[in-house]
DNA sequence: CTGAAAGCGCTAACAC
DNA sequence: GTGTTAGCGCTTTCAG
C-alpha cells in the first residue's frame, strides 16, 4: 500500500486519471456515485496527495515564510502562535528562517526563498539590515511580503507594527512623573524601525518636559550579553547616574537587574526601570517590572491575514497597508513606589 | 525577467535541457567552457531552481517538520536553535507545526505531513499523547522520525531524552538534604514520558531516603493558568503543607512564586523550590529559582543531526538509537538559604 | 458524465 | 560533450 497516487486509484476503479482527480476535487461534472466510489477508495486506501505535484501544477504552495531575528524572545515566539492560529484554517504552512540578527543572513534567506517554496514572506528585519535590496528583489519577483513589528519604511508592503513611539513617549512620560530627571534609552540598533521610532518617542517625551537629551544616556547595545552587561554597569557608575531606564528590549530586563543588584541601586527608589517585554515572568521579579507589553499575538495574526488575503489575491485595503496595533504601558514596581 | 528556467536559459545559450542542468549540477560530462557560459548566464539572470520540480522529480523536499507542544517556551525555543544549527549547512528547511498540547492536533499534522512535504520529522509529543498508531502510520510511509525529549517509548524511532528521572532524583535528593520532610512533585501529565521519568525519580529519591510517596503530594497541572494557581495555592495551604516542591516544568515557576507570595510563604524558609526550567531570567528572580536546566540547544541539534543522517541514508549506530544528553541542577536561593 | 492528453520545471537514462 | 526524451503526480482544457 505504498505510494498511493490517482493513477493507481483510476487503476483500481476501471477510471481514468482525470475523472478520479476531478471526483476528489468535488468538481461538478463528476456524478455523484462516482464521486462516492473513488473517496471510498481513496479513503481506504489512506491516499493523499503529493504536494509537490500539486504545487508545480498550480504554482502554489501553501507554505508560508517567516523570517525571524530570533525564536528565544517572547515577542516572536508568541507572534509566530498567532501566525499559526491565522493560517492554520487556510491550509497553509509556516516555514520558519532565523536570521540571527545578521544581514547576511537575512538576504541568503530570501534568496532561498525565490525557489518557489514559499507563497508568500512575513518578515521582520535583523537588527543589521539597513540596505532593502534583498527584499525589494523579493517583491520584484511578485512574491508577497508582509512586514511586521521591525519594517523598512521605505518599501511598498504591508506593515503592521506597534506604536513604537507613543508608547516610549508614554514609558519616558510616566518615568518623568515619577519623578526621574536623567533617563537613559537602551537600543539595540540605530537603524531598525523599532529602535529608532522608540528612541524617537524618549527624545520627544524628554522635549515636551523641558528636559534635556543627552546623548550620554542613549546608549546602543550589542549581542554580546557580556559586553552589554559592563556597558550598563558603566552607564549606572557615572558620576550624574541616570535616575530612570527605558529598555527597548526584553533581552536587557536580565542586564538591568543584575548590574543594579552589583552596584547595589535599590529599583525603584535610585533607578527606576521600564522595558518593553512580553515575559510573563515580569509579575514575579522583585520589583515587579513594569513593561511596555506589545500585542505580539495579534500583531503575528494580523500579518499573516494579510499575507492571506494577498496570496488570495484579495484586495488590500488602505487599512490593510500599515496596521498599527497599539502597546500597553503596565506599570508594576520597578518604576513606581507606590505600586503594590 | 520573470520566471528564469533551464528552458529560458537553454535557448538564450542554445544548448538543450539537460546540457544546462548538468551544467549546472558541476557534471563531469559537460566541458568547463559550457559550464562557464550557463553559470554566467544563470547569474546574471538570477537563475534559481524551482524547488518543487526537483522534489517531485527526486522525491525529496529538503524540508524537515518539527512537531511540537508548544512554541512560546524556551525549552522549545531554544531546541530550534539548536536543529535550525544543524541542519542549515546541510540546506534542509525547518516547518514548525504546533500542536497546542492536543493528540488530535497532532494526528493532524502527521496525516498532513504524509503529503510527501516533508522528508523526516523531528517530534515531541503532545501531554494528551498515549496512541502511537498516528506516529506508527508515518513510519509505515517510510518517513523517518526522531522524538526528543517527550517520547514515545514503544516506537521504533531514535530518541534524543534527557536524563529526567535521575535529574528529578538529584533534585528532589537536593531537597532533602535541604531538610526537606514533605515534597510535592508537579507534573502536566500522567502518560508523558518526561513526567513519568521525573516522578519516577522523585518517588525513588523519597523511597532511597526513607520518606514516605504521598499520593496528596503528587500534583498533575492543567493547561489552564488560572486552574493552576488555584490547586497550587490549595496545596500550599494543607495543614501539613508540602516544604519542598519539584515543579516538572517551567510554565509552573510564575505559579508557585505568586502562590507564595499571596500566602505569605517565604522562600526557602518555608517552601523549597527546584523547578524544570530554561529560562535565563531565573537568576534574577528573588529568590533566585533552582533549576533543572535542560540541554535545550543541544537536545535539539543531535536529534536533527540524526534524522539528516537517516535522510542520508547514512547508518545509524547503536549510540543514535538513544541519546542522552544530562540535564543539570543549578542550585540557586529558592532552594538553599545559604546559596549567596 | 467521463476520458485523453498536455504540461508545470527538472533530472537522468540513453542516444548521438 | 551535447542532445533527446521520458516521466515524477497532478490539474485542466478540450473532446467525446
Amino acid at each position: 500500500m505504498k505510494n498511493v497516487n490517482i493513477r493507481a486509484l483510476a487503476r483500481e476503479l476501471n477510471l481514468s486519471l482525470s475523472t478520479v482527480s476531478k471526483a476528489l476535487r468535488d468538481s461538478y461534472e463528476i456524478s455523484a456515485a462516482t464521486k462516492e466510489r473513488v473517496r471510498a477508495l481513496a479513503a481506504e486506501w489512506n491516499y493523499i496527495p503529493n504536494a509537490y505535484a500539486s504545487s508545480l501544477r498550480g504554482r502554489k504552495s501553501k507554505n508560508i515564510a517567516v523570517v525571524l531575528p530570533e525564536v528565544a524572545d517572547s515577542f516572536f515566539s508568541i507572534a509566530i502562535n498567532g501566525i499559526e492560529a491565522a493560517v492554520k484554517a487556510k491550509g497553509y504552512h509556516v516555514i520558519i528562517y532565523l536570521t540571527h540578527e545578521s544581514y547576511a543572513g537575512e538576504a541568503a534567506i530570501l534568496k532561498d526563498i525565490q525557489s518557489g517554496r514559499v507563497d508568500g514572506v512575513l518578515l521582520s528585519v535583523s537588527r543589521e539590515t539597513t540596505d532593502t535590496a534583498h527584499v525589494q528583489e523579493l517583491m520584484d519577483k511578485d512574491v508577497p511580503v508582509v512586514f511586521f513589528d521591525r519594517v523598512l519604511e521605505t518599501l511598498a508592503a504591508p506593515k503592521i507594527v506597534t506604536d513604537d513611539a507613543e508608547s516610549a513617549y508614554k514609558a519616558t512620560a510616566h518615568l518623568i512623573a515619577q519623578g526621574c530627571r536623567e533617563i537613559a534609552y537602551l537600543g539595540i540598533s540605530d537603524s531598525l524601525s523599532i529602535c529608532r521610532q522608540r528612541m524617537a518617542g524618549y527624545m520627544q517625551a524628554l522635549g515636551d518636559h523641558q528636559l534635556p537629551v543627552h546623548q550620554r544616556n542613549m546608549l546602543t547595545c550589542t549581542t554580546d550579553g557580556a559586553r552589554n552587561f559592563q556597558l550598563v554597569k558603566k552607564l549606572l557608575q557615572r558620576t550624574h547616574r541616570p535616575d530612570g531606564i527605558v529598555a527597548s528590549v526584553e533581552k536587557l530586563t536580565t542586564t538591568v537587574y543584575q548590574a543594579c543588584r552589583q552596584l547595589q541601586l535599590r529599583m525603584p527608589e535610585d533607578v527606576k526601570l521600564t522595558c518593553f517585554s512580553n515575559l510573563e515572568i515580569a509579575t514575579i521579579l522583585q520589583p515587579s517590572l513594569t513593561t511596555i507589553t506589545q500585542p505580539a499575538f495579534e500583531m503575528g495574526k494580523a500579518a499573516a491575514e494579510v499575507l492571506v488575503k494577498m496570496l488570495e489575491k484579495k484586495p488590500l485595503t488602505a487599512k490593510d497597508i500599515r496596521i498599527v496595533i497599539p502597546s500597553e504601558l503596565v506599570v508594576r514596581e520597578s518604576s513606581s513606589r507606590q505600586h503594590k
